[in-house]
Order: structure tokens, then C-alpha cells, then sequence
DNA sequence: GACCACTCTCAAGTGCAGTTTAGGTTTCAT
DNA sequence: ATGAAACCTAAACTGCACTTGAGAGTGGTC
């Protein structure tokens, strides 16, 4: 409470203070701005200065990355916030709802997975016809080209 | 077993046939035969032509791949198999093993997300000091360029 | 024996998620 | 007032997982 009080006198942080408290390198940072996952402001000399709030997006952003979403996605999803105001708990809250969700398709599909896969031990097959996880396959055809790593199932990409 | 048994007189399948029956582009089964990850003999001709095995361990590296295997960890687990022989059902049952302990890993930072999400959603935070979520970060720091989705904790990348 | 679908190689291109480099400007502490 | 540290832009480069394109060869069918 007392460390807040006092760091919030300065309420605009420079792009180093962003990544040594993110631990996201600065050139990363200025790689979502250029994509419209994060804002800043500038300074008389062009530099680039960064709301307190802007921690809580990319430690979003992080976060929704080890869940599997594409950038694209994870800046749809914060577009939902305001941009101006600091967001509420409620924009917060909202975000979060809808983004478990996916976490839960997310953690689903592995288990579907896993559970494929210990009948696969049991039966020591993946075997032709009959195994689960063998004739899961269909989805995967026709996807596109590039880095699809449990990019499965989002509709319109 | 009758069907197996009247597809076993053709042994061996040319690359349109696993491209269909897999649903894997031929491109990328070429792909994939670059990198190491399945192995063909030539015709004559010099066409490819595929055992029947091999449609097993394309099923297998397309799930590795909904894990968040990289190619060229997949292509590791892969070589453990005969090349030779088609492999046995103790040949894949090994494999499935140590894998499976992959995706209980993968599952168990995906439900801690998602428990850290769950509190998050309860206090509205994502907030500085406080929340898990936002704390993970430092994980997250120091890796490599590139797609790293899910690619957490991996020893030796 | 000609046709056509299928296959071959090799090189270049794509999309994602950034990093690196080069050359210049700003800020801040002394 | 000056020098180091931090910052700026733009363009090029990286690694992964493929796809696309060009030009040539193969093989099953009428």
C-alpha cells in the first residue's frame, strides 16, 4: 500500500522500467505496439511512456500466449478494454471470464488427448481403425501454412 | 481383420495415398521426411513409397503437436522407434509413455493458470504485487525468439 | 502410344513472433 | 556542459513449419 502510494506520484513509466518489471524486452514491447496490444504516450523528445496498467496487459498477453492464443487473438480480446480509462475489475473480470473459457477448451482437448493416449497405452495400438487418437487426423487437415501449435478449432482463422 | 488383411497385400503406399488417408499435405510429408521424421523407399522411378506403419507415426506427430512438441523433439521421441521393422506394440507403448508425462505436465501448468485465473477473477486484479498470474512472469523472461507457444519448461532448448 | 494424373527436385515464399543492427536523438547525473 | 545510459526508427534477419511454383519425369489407362 505504501510502496503504491508513493510509485503512483509517477504515473507514466519509461520502456525500460516496462520490461525490467515485465521481463519483456523492450524491443517486444515495441513489437505489440506496432500490433495494437499495448499504448503509450509520448514525450516532448518521442519517447515512449507507459501507463501503470500496462504491466497488467502484458502480463495477459503472457499469460494468454501459454495458453496458445495467437497475438491476433490476444489483441481482440483486449480490445474489449477502454483504452483511455484504466481499466475497472470489471473490465478486468469480464476479460478473464470469457478468456477461461478457452483455457477450459484448452485444458479439455489435452485430457481428451491424454485419455486417447492411455487407451493407446492399454491397447498398444494407435492402431488403424479403431483408435481415437488416430482417427482424430480429420481435424487437422486443411489448416494454414506457419505455426499452428494448438491453434485447433478457433473459428475464422 | 478381413480389411487388414486384403490392404496388407499392398505393402507399401505412395505419397498421395498417406497425403489422403492422413490428411497431411504431400508437401509436408515431404517436409517431414527432410526433417527426419518418417522414412520412405523409392520406386524405380524414384517415387516414394510408404509402409503402412507410417500412417502411425503421422498420427502420432500431428497429437505431439497438439502438445506443443517442436519437430525436432518429436523427430527425438521418433527415433526411439525401429526403422527397420514396423514397431511393436512395446515400442509404442514406450514412446506413449514418456510422452504422456509431457502432457500431465502440460495439463498441470494449464489448470495452475487457470486456478491463478479463477482467483484473479474473484479479487478483480491481475494486480501488481499480489496475484500469481501477474508473478509468473519472471518465467517468461530470457527465452529465445521465435513461436514459443507452450514451449514452457522444455530442458534443453 | 498418347494422355493425364501423379510424382519428383530445388528454390523461393509465407506467417508468426519476435531480435538484431545501424545510425541517430534524448535524458540525466555530475 | 558533457558524457554515459537510455531511447528512437527503419530495415533486415531468425527459427519454425510449412506452401507454392517451375520445370521435368513416371505410370496406369484407353
Amino acid at each position: 500500500m505504501v510502496e503504491e502510494t508513493i510509485l503512483n506520484k509517477e504515473h507514466w513509466l519509461p520502456i525500460g522500467e516496462i520490461s525490467s518489471r515485465s521481463g519483456v524486452a523492450a524491443s517486444a514491447l515495441r513489437f505489440y505496439e506496432d500490433q495494437g496490444l499495448i499504448h503509450s504516450r509520448r514525450t516532448a523528445g518521442n519517447q515512449r511512456q507507459y501507463q501503470r496498467s500496462t504491466l497488467r496487459r502484458i502480463a495477459f498477453i503472457q499469460a494468454a500466449q501459454r495458453v496458445g492464443l495467437a497475438l491476433a487473438e490476444i489483441r481482440g480480446a483486449l480490445d474489449s478494454l477502454p483504452d483511455d480509462r484504466t481499466p475497472t475489475k470489471t473490465d478486468w473480470s469480464r476479460l478473464s471470464r470469457t478468456w477461461r473459457s478457452r483455457l477450459d477448451e484448452r485444458i479439455a482437448e489435452l485430457e481428451r488427448l491424454r485419455d486417447d493416449l492411455d487407451s493407446c497405452i492399454g491397447c498398444g495400438c494407435l492402431s488403424l481403425q479403431r483408435c481415437t487418437l488416430y482417427n482424430r487426423q480429420d481435424h487437422l487437415a486443411a489448416q494454414g501454412p506457419g505455426a499452428r501449435i494448438l491453434r485447433v478449432g478457433i473459428p475464422g482463422e
